[in-house]
RNA sequence: CGCGGGAUGGAGCAGUCUGGUAGCUCGUCGGGCUCAUAACCCGAAGGUCGUAGGUUCGAAUCCUGCUCCCGCAA
């Protein structure tokens, strides 16, 4: 059988088990790899490359970097003379014009970390948790002009734990996305594709997260809010807090029995417990800026050497 | 050379400015009290103060180099 001709767009690691399965694929045959620029990262920004780019350096695939992959005329030229079949997007973080989505003769195809309609946008996991969904997964639409809006060819679901965390979620969805794309080459070899259109009236949307968006904010929002919210976010963008002037981030917090009024401590049982909207929470574990993490206990500890008068304010202003 | 914080018994910290016998809250181990406990009482072990050098009669503390950890930023 013919191999397919194919373009992969992807940039973190999140891309990278798809990745190397196309790559090992039988039936496919990579003829693009497509990925941003490296940047300037981590401490004394040092320039890094995207692992998507590694991948393609270390198994010598065509390699591309780019900021925009609309401007790239040579390479979309050739990539039309090769006559590529279709592409495969996947955590791009760039949108592809008309002139790209035509291109190939099967389309464009964009792995979605959602079951859409539901959480179309950037941050579908995240979402997912933040909305206390038990069961996210993973859509493979054909791409159109407006974002994850296409019409749907796999939709493979994916239960979600009670206590799972962005970050679990994220690292199962990651080779869930391989799996969903197994189907996917299957179905298109034996020209058994059904695309399924989105109703709607479903659509919900699951916008870029921002590290402010971690921010708690015990006064206006509930204990299970703040739960859920600290169980979605980890470990990025991560939650946090202002504590005595000095930011805190919250890396796991708990729902709480004991008592507290908004923003208020509790520390009889020797742990942190801070009062929320309704209810209260106990921050578990937590990390002061410059310091290492620590249970809330060892930190209370720490206090109560050092003579301080155990003023513990949360929410002000740095 | 992007900005900044930190390294002190197993854990979290104080002590560093103003050099001079290493301390606090826990944990651990042993003993006691209690129906019981996240409680309480008594006792013990455990640290060449990240590392190399310098200044000094004397350095955790002052000076210099190095290593490692972390927050911001991207």
């Amino acid at each position: 059988m013919r191999k397919f001709k194919v373009v992969f767009c992807g940039t973190p690691d999140f891309s990278l088990p798809s990745l190397e399965l196309l790559f090992n694929h039988p039936l496919i045959d990579i003829v693009g790899v497509v990925t941003m620029p490296d940047r300037p990262a981590g401490r004394g920004k040092t320039l890094q490359s995207p692992p998507v780019a590694e991948f393609a350096k270390a198994h010598k695939l065509s390699l591309i970097q780019t900021e925009n992959i609309n401007q790239e005329d040579a390479f979309l030229a050739d990539m039309t003379k090769q006559g590529v079949d279709f592409f495969i997007v996947l955590a791009f973080a760039q949108f592809l014009s008309n002139k790209i989505l035509d291109l190939p003769k099967l389309g464009c195809f964009n792995i979605h970390t959602s079951q859409l309609p539901r959480h179309r946008g950037a941050a579908p996991i995240q979402y997912a948790l933040l909305s206390g969904d038990q069961e996210s997964g993973v859509s493979i639409q054909k791409m159109v002009k407006k974002m994850d809006a296409g019409d749907v060819a796999i939709n493979h679901p994916v239960p979600v734990h009670e206590y799972e965390t962005g970050g679990l979620l994220y690292t199962r969805l990651k080779f869930a996305c391989s799996e969903a794309l197994v189907e996917l080459i299957d179905n298109l070899s034996t020209n058994s594709v059904k695309f399924t259109p989105q109703d709607e009236s479903l659509v919900t949307f699951a916008p870029t997260l921002s590290r402010d968006d971690g921010k708690i904010d015990f006064q206006n929002q509930t204990a299970q809010e703040i739960e859920r919210k600290s169980r979605a976010l980890f470990p990025w963008p991560g939650t946090w807090t202002i504590l005595n002037g000095k930011r805190l981030k919250v890396l796991s917090l708990s729902l709480s029995t004991l008592k507290a009024n908004p923003g208020e401590v509790n520390l009889n049982q020797g742990t942190l417990v801070v009062g929320c909207k309704t209810g209260s929470v106990r921050l578990d574990s937590i990390q002061l800026e410059g310091k290492k993490s620590c249970t809330d206990s060892d930190y209370l500890n720490g206090l109560k050497s050092s003579g301080n008068k155990f003023e513990l304010i949360f929410g002000e202003k740095i």
